[in-house]
DNA sequence: AAGGTAATGGACTGATCGGTCCAGAACCTA
DNA sequence: TAGGTTCTGGACCGATCAGTCCATTACCTT
């Protein structure tokens, strides 16, 4: 190598990343991405490849980033508050930075997902993280006596995960968060009816 | 009115529908369209205007057919029957006349409800009237007896609503059926521990 | 049967799409 | 400081996009 590159790649794959979060994959154009990340046609070709390269570039990193947060978030609290933390501050995610973009895995679920099966396998196995994630904190809060339930932990987990999306696309519709707030309360009750929180 | 229209008008905003439902916007084009419905580019021009009011009329058609087909279902079984069979027909859809195409309310709350209000308040209408005829069966099952649960209907139709999209997303992103049935059992425990089927 | 009106087929437009390519600028090595 | 190598800017490509327009065809009215 003789002269470095001009641009960081991490950089550059988290501002594609928000544009294809927001707009989804057809909707954006290279001239957006140019744009968006500044460097100039040669370059980011040369370094990524074709439109469709550099939207799995940037969707592995933010699967990884995800996956490893998810993780963290359910192993660093009592069982039952890290679910109900999980999916509130999804629900919280309307007021984010600007309008919400919703879950990258949830929008090419449906964007692309049916029509190519690099991104269905990799989005089965993002859903089978939050699966296994859920079922582990559910099982961990059973055993600390966080979660009342009795039931198959695996089993309320595969409940969990199919309401992920559901909360994810409600948001990204522009649903009121009051409302969202009230059936995660209602999905809740799942997990047992024992005192949840400190506050309560 | 001199000649008559070679087409019939339900039919091409049928096929259009197939093509927006299974594609997305976005990546049906016109020439997609003229093939699908057969017509010719001024036809359609004439007829429907451009490809956003194409698109408009024929999501309103499918709208209007859909909530009908909610209402009618829900209303002509015992609640708790109607309420699971609603659910398990979402899942069934993976097995339909070719792969599943998913809700397109549900398709539109990911691609173009965050960036164009009409869509937005069309399917704001659509999430709505779910949660209408889910609280309305959730009661009559109530005062029945088909749902044990005590728990207040609204509440109960909130989580159900918010579960729709979910199960379609699962679907449409190629989801194991038998992992969606498991989520389904789980979700009507919320309906109550009661004999729900005659099968049972 | 003739005339007028509306539907149709298909050529055409400018814009934009994703992608290629090359000349020149920038940098490290020696 | 000179040489070689890589990165960069931007012109350029054919294909396709949504949409327009007009000549022709087909039909109903009288």
């Amino acid at each position: 190598m003789v002269r470095p590159q001009e641009f960081n790649t991490a950089e550059v794959l988290d501002k594609a990343l928000g544009l294809f979060r927001r707009k989804g994959f057809e909707a954006t154009s290279m001239s957006d991405l140019l744009a968006a990340t500044g460097l100039s046609r040669s370059s980011l070709y040369a370094a990524f490849g074709g439109k469709r390269d550099l939207f799995l570039a940037a969707f592995d990193a933010y699967r990884a980033e995800r996956t490893a947060e998810l993780n963290r978030n359910l192993d660093s609290r009592p069982a039952r508050e890290a679910i109900e933390t999980f999916f509130r501050s999804i629900i919280d995610s309307v007021h984010g930075p600007e309008s919400s973009c919703g879950c990258m895995s949830t929008n090419q679920a449906v964007e692309l997902a049916p029509h190519d099966a690099a991104i269905r396998s990799r989005i089965a196995a993002d859903f089978q993280a939050i699966e296994d994630a859920f079922r582990r904190t559910i099982a961990r809060g059973q055993a600390e006596g966080s979660i009342a339930s009795a039931r198959d932990a695996g089993a309320i987990a595969r409940l969990l995960v199919v309401a992920f999306p559901g909360f994810q696309v409600m948001v990204r519709a522009g649903a009121d968060p009051a409302r969202l707030d009230a059936a995660l309360k209602e999905l809740l009750t799942l997990l047992g009816e024992g005192p949840p929180h400190p506050s309560a």
